[in-house]
DNA sequence: GTCTATAATAGGATAGAC
DNA sequence: GTCTATCCTATTATAGAC
């Protein structure tokens, strides 16, 4: 056991290699952000980035799209938890969003987003790792819905659009510059989910 | 006059550039996109790219944006237009959305989102075009709403989650590689819409 | 595991003939 | 307006010493 999982005190290398690919990458997309770069953010040398990730950028992209789905995960899962209405925690998600958005100057999205988006179609792992993601994000939610008592259909068909409607008005929101979309999703979700119990 | 704007037969060598650029762009984003792949994909040669366009790929890039929002405003206006019923619109338009990606083998997402992420906060010329885009598009569901009956201040913000959730159901649709997104949001929006009048 | 050097290629942009 | 040739830089990836 070499702690490939979770390292809270002083990251080792590998981490820090997948931390700056993950922020580089959600920001400048994947063909904007350079190997070297990432080696360079991440105080890493090119020697150990490949050490590491033998299989190049492809692989590396991968790592990082894991990474930013957990990191949006936890954000959720935490949301989640702190309310019992489910529309109460959507409401402080999209505060958080979009907190996280106007202190980066509107650089900081989804991690996920910008990656996946620059390689569809033409990098089947990174898509499938995009793809789990977003399973992965819509199961919380539908979940939580359910255990505040909506039915299981209806659970499943409006955790599609409580995840594409969060994904859509952060992207809404970087694009305009503006915190506007997100408070308009937190409440307008909050009205649709009031439609089903 | 040069007929600069449109050119329903035989396409100009500028218009040839400005549709190869917004269409690589879109599936490959910004820096995933080369000039010489541009100029190969549009049957121009790099001198007349570069003719057109003094500015660089920054300008094309621009213009490629402005050339999907028209794409969308249209695609949009129509869907609009052919119903009166707002909720109804939106669900033809939904459709309209998941055939051109299911067509496109889900290659063909936003035609400005891709290109607007990956230059965030680094390229202001492109993100003040994607951010017109956006508000355009906001403008004609605000309009629609207002004339369905809606008060002002209720359009406005809902106009706001319309876009948000059409775009980010496109892209949850894509990344997924399901339709599935684009049909629980024209649902939703359905119901949504239901409570405002 | 880490580091430097380098190979091989592709990128954006320019010059100037036609 | 169009075309070709070219400059300069950056890119991914590898080799091999330590």
């Amino acid at each position: 056991m070499t702690s490939q999982t979770k390292a809270a005190d002083a990251p080792g290398t590998r981490d820090r290699v997948v931390r700056a690919a993950s922020l580089l990458m959600q920001r400048q997309g994947y063909a904007g952000t350079g190997i070297k770069q990432i080696a360079q953010e991440a105080r890493a040398t090119l020697g150990s980035v490949y050490h590491f990730f033998p299989g190049g950028k492809q692989e590396l992209a991968v790592a990082a799209i894991q990474h930013g789905d957990r990191e949006f995960a936890e954000a959720l899962s935490e949301a989640l938890g702190a309310h019992d209405d489910p529309a109460e925690a959507l409401t402080a998600l999209c505060r958080t969003l979009a907190d996280g958005l106007s202190a980066s100057d509107w650089a900081d999205g989804c991690p996920v987003t910008t990656t996946a988006l620059g390689t569809a179609g033409r990098a089947p792992d990174i898509q499938a790792a995009a793809a789990e993601a977003f399973a992965r994000w819509r199961e919380l939610v539908e979940q939580k819905l359910r255990a505040s008592g909506i039915g299981a259909h209806d659970a499943r068909d409006l955790a599609h659009t409580v995840i594409s409607t969060l994904e859509g008005a952060e992207l809404a929101a970087q694009v305009s510059r503006s915190e506007r979309p997100l408070t308009a999703a937190a409440h307008h979700l909050g009205r649709l989910l009031s439609l089903y119990r």
